[in-house]
DNA sequence: TTATTACTGTACGATAGCGTTTAGTAAATG
DNA sequence: CATTTACTAAACGCTATCGTACAGTAATAA
């Protein structure tokens, strides 16, 4: 379901002979960065090597190297590849319009299932074991991943202002505390390894009560939205 | 500042000879928890090696491991002494009781300065990498950092719903959203070196915003706080 | 077929870091 | 004083991992 990104994929790690010779082997790429990603998920950024990667990809140890060229740069695919599937999980959110708050509700519900799932999990740890070197990643990662979310959830907000069904004045500060207002705490502990995932009542209920507080908040006259049990 | 912490300081690790013969340095002790954490601060955990924080520390490899036995007992070392910093500070978060809005303020601002700060933001990239081994770390920090904080200001919530200053059904959920809409997504942006530190009237807004979003959505009566801009 | 490139398997050199040992010095107690 | 413990300096063995080299096999284009 990834739409494929060229940056993930590598363009410029793959061999790439364009005619003469036996024809690089799209499918090793693929395995050599699927292991990769198990080998990370499964352990920390330790367990990311490149002989256990080649071992678990059914690679030699030189395809590795001549796919990837560096054991730097074999991570740096890795984490491309999770942000081109983070992004595309973004963009496939819901954005059914049967009334603001249960957009709201099915969008928070949505985010909130992918920000605590193992993957983005890993991904995170993994940009903040990175952070200090290789900071363009993180970078990267937070431009087209939470700020992107943030900006397309302030358009909606500014839409909904537009249509009169809320008063926000400033769409993108509203969009961030309701993003914040989801997370609560629960990305940092999860990040951590603090708590344990939340099961779905729990989301349900952190989403619900979080779309009606910032309705409540923004309500555009003397609040005409249900009480706040 | 912080109020010496026994875990912190290594009770357990210290030799402690108790009478006989050469009395072990403190000093020692502490330069060399210093200079793990300093190592630490400016790098990833992999410049934390045993043979540069002792050198770091102007000591010999052996004391470090006498005093610490082992490099995860020097990692858990750190973590606890920045714990201990961490609640200290936490505990001296301001509590004036000059009305609820200003009195959030305060507690906002002192807090976000501190979740912004280096200090906090190499804690958590330490916990990310440490998560997977040594758990129990993780824990700790997450009960007495994150989960105090919002109980802490839980209580504040549940005291002013009791005076009729608000009216928070759920004082627990109530206190957690305050501490998202505060942060946004601007700690996930720092832990992934995606985004610089705000400034200080950068800060300022989203605390104050923060507030009275919270405010509103749960005043009393038909919201007799001032409007939200 | 031949040239060219991809891939395998194994082996190698180099480095870095851990944790230990040894021999000796420093500081405290009895 | 003797004893005991803390500390230093240097060296050592060990393991893990990186990245490369080599010799051979597989696949494809000219």
């Amino acid at each position: 379901m990834p739409t494929s990104d060229a940056d993930a994929s590598g363009a410029p790690s793959v061999p790439r002979a364009a005619g003469r010779g036996r024809p690089p082997d799209p499918a090793k790429h693929a395995a050599i960065l699927d292991a990769a990603r198990r080998l990370f998920f499964s352990g920390s950024i330790q367990a990311l090597n490149i002989e256990a990667v080649a071992r678990a990809a059914g690679v030699s140890k030189v395809t590795v190297y001549s796919h990837f060229g560096d054991l730097q740069g074999l991570i740096r695919a890795v984490v491309l590849l999770q942000r081109s599937e983070m992004t595309a999980a973004l963009d496939d959110l819901p954005s059914g319009q049967l009334g603001l708050r249960q957009a709201l509700i099915d969008l928070g519900y949505a985010l909130m299932g992918f920000l605590t799932s193992d993957d983005y999990v890993a991904l995170q740890r993994m940009l903040a074991t990175l952070a200090g070197q290789e900071t363009w990643l993180g970078t990267l990662v937070y431009r087209d991943g939470a700020e992107a979310t943030r900006d397309r959830l302030a358009t909606r907000l500014a839409e909904a202002s537009a249509r009169g069904d809320l008063r926000a004045h400033d769409s993108r500060l509203a969009a961030e505390q309701l993003l914040g207002i989801w997370q609560g705490i629960q990305t940092t502990g999860l990040l951590s390894g603090g708590c344990p995932r939340p099961d779905a009542s729990e989301l349900r209920r952190r989403v619900e009560c979080g779309v009606d507080v910032l309705l409540r908040a923004y309500a555009p006259e003397a609040s005409p939205g249900r009480d706040l049990r």
